[in-house]
DNA sequence: TCATCTTTTATAAGCGCTTACAAAAGTATA
DNA sequence: TATACTTTTGTAAGCGCTTATAAAAGATGA
């Protein structure tokens, strides 16, 4: 039924190391065994047995993701992290285990993935950790990360306004002292003061009910053509039914651009420009970036920045 | 560094055997012993090593979900699905791995959860599965399955709005020929029955710009307080769209439900009333399932149906 | 040609656990 | 008290693979 090493050791005449060798090791085998093995394992159909591997290598075949945010589980954002990483993985039969503030302990793993660190975070847990960790956003205490250029992403969003002929810009961000915010704020302020305009930052919880009470009090003022840089693709959301609730026209007299890109973009009527980030593949890259450390001992790997994706839709753009 | 059984055995002063059989079998072993085992397995800190038992009962620890509907990833209802499972096999440790119907085969794993079939999937595909199989959505092949109450979650929507004073009921629907649908409709159309009400079926693809489209050519010709059942909130959050783009008053004129309650409904305004369907306890009813069904060797385990839950807002209630 | 070094291949042991079987202990029957 | 059971515990083997180490084969130089 099942093909083991032993099976293709027989049929490639050969001892069972060799076969071993050929899989891990295919330099340290003379080119003609190697040949005759790789030949033996797809006559027979060969499939390596992961369990035992790790058996042998002490591997648990577990890596944790540890959550230090509040995370709202139905946010389709960590979702799709959540299935980028789970892909990544599956491609080594590692399973994948939720951990977040609340758990006691850790429990044994080979690796973890950690995002939603605040600064007391990288002492109290971070560094206790004894595996290998990957982060997921940005970190200067030289943990390998994965992020996306969330100023780059800001400056793309504010540029195309500036282009329409925008020259009134808000900028409606999310209350969190955490570096993702800070980096985008950066990203508005820069534009802004590139292109002499004024700059003008509100700060609020990320919700759309609230970004449509803030965006109603500003629009009220009446005064024309005003765009709106928002951090996040709900907030954006929130102005759009503001604008629209004072019959005002989209993107004519209003202009509007969310950030990730992550479904709710493409349910909103007009739908929004957004700044697209795809988590999935940066799911997907920390899984690759773990599994690959773990490989090599927990060795520094560097980081791993996305670029985000300008989507250019009806909110700015007739 | 790491326990192991010898550990406890030797703490026990027992035989391996032992020990393995007081986490197997415990009522094979006598009650002093047990009590022996347990306690040094306690103080040990003993954590038994899944990879071991996986090797020795010559099991791969995977499981594979197998969808066959094109299923979009960005659709917040199927990450929640997928969180569940993983939720559910993370407890045993198992890995899961994704299967579409592009995939040219199943490969080796211990069990499979599937989802999307049509009528000739069963033949094809279905029967032909080796290891153990748990279904989501209904079938009566034989197969044990995970679904919701459909019929009994639009008929709980259906009466809302009959208790509201509505009588002029459309049901929306989307145009998939689909047990999980025809269900939702036989439920549309019992209460409408009951209540010797007129039934006004339309279906279409679920799609918010498509339901817009749709009710607004319903709405404009302007009888006074209708009332849409929706077979998703996605259908539903356009019929909201078209009302208010009318001016309609909602719920006061125009009344609207949903289906599902998975994100896409709290992100409205006004917040949509729905059925929610547990989707993320579903995924994880799923899984225990099959982990179980896998222990038993395959055994037929029944079906689990899910009672959806009926959430009043705005968009039906003022 | 033989000793020495390097490369290539094989042997043996064991990762932590369970299955199959054997031994020991306890219980009942005559 | 010996016999045949039943229950409880222990021994040995091995799942499929890898690490460590030994053996064999080639290559090099005197």
């Amino acid at each position: 039924m099942m093909v083991t090493l032993s099976d293709v050791a027989k049929k490639a005449v050969v001892s069972k190391m060799t076969v071993s060798r050929v899989i891990n090791h295919p330099d340290k085998v003379s080119p003609e065994l190697r040949e005759l093995v790789y030949k033996a394992m797809k006559d027979l159909n060969y499939v390596p047995n992961f369990t035992a591997r790790a058996l042998v290598q002490k591997r648990t075949q577990v890596i944790k993701l540890l959550i230090l945010e509040e995370m709202d589980t139905t946010e389709p954002y960590y979702m799709n992290l959540l299935t980028g990483i789970a892909v990544g993985l599956d491609k080594y039969h590692y399973a994948l285990q939720l951990v977040t503030r609340n758990s006691h302990e850790i429990g044994p793993c080979d690796g973890v993935i950690a995002t939603g660190m605040r600064i007391e975070d990288y002492e109290n847990i971070i560094e206790q950790l004894e595996p290998p960790v990957v982060l997921f956003g940005h970190n200067d205490k030289g943990y390998d990360f994965v992020d996306v250029d969330n100023e780059k992403g800001i400056q793309m969003a504010t540029q195309h306004v500036i282009d329409l002929g925008y020259n009134e810009i808000l900028f409606f961000g999310i209350d969190l002292d955490e570096p993702f915010m800070q980096t985008r704020i950066k990203g508005y302020q820069k534009m802004i003061e590139k292109h002499n305009l004024n700059s003008h930052l509100f700060m609020m919880k990320n919700s759309s009910h609230v970004s449509q009470a803030k965006a109603t009090k500003q629009l009220e003022k009446d005064e024309e053509r005003i765009a709106f840089v928002c951090a996040s693709d709900r907030l954006a959301i929130g102005v759009v039914r503001a604008a629209q609730a004072l019959g005002l026209l989209i993107p004519q007299q209003v202009a509007i651009t969310g950030f990730d890109g992550v479904f709710l973009d493409q349910i909103s009527s007009p739908k929004l420009t957004t700044v697209r980030q795809p988590v999935m593949e940066m799911g997907e890259a920390l899984a690759d970036m773990l599994l690959q450390k773990i490989d090599l001992d927990g060795e520094r790997l560097g980081n791993r920045i996305f670029q985000p994706e300008l989507i250019i839709r009806e909110s700015t753009i007739k």
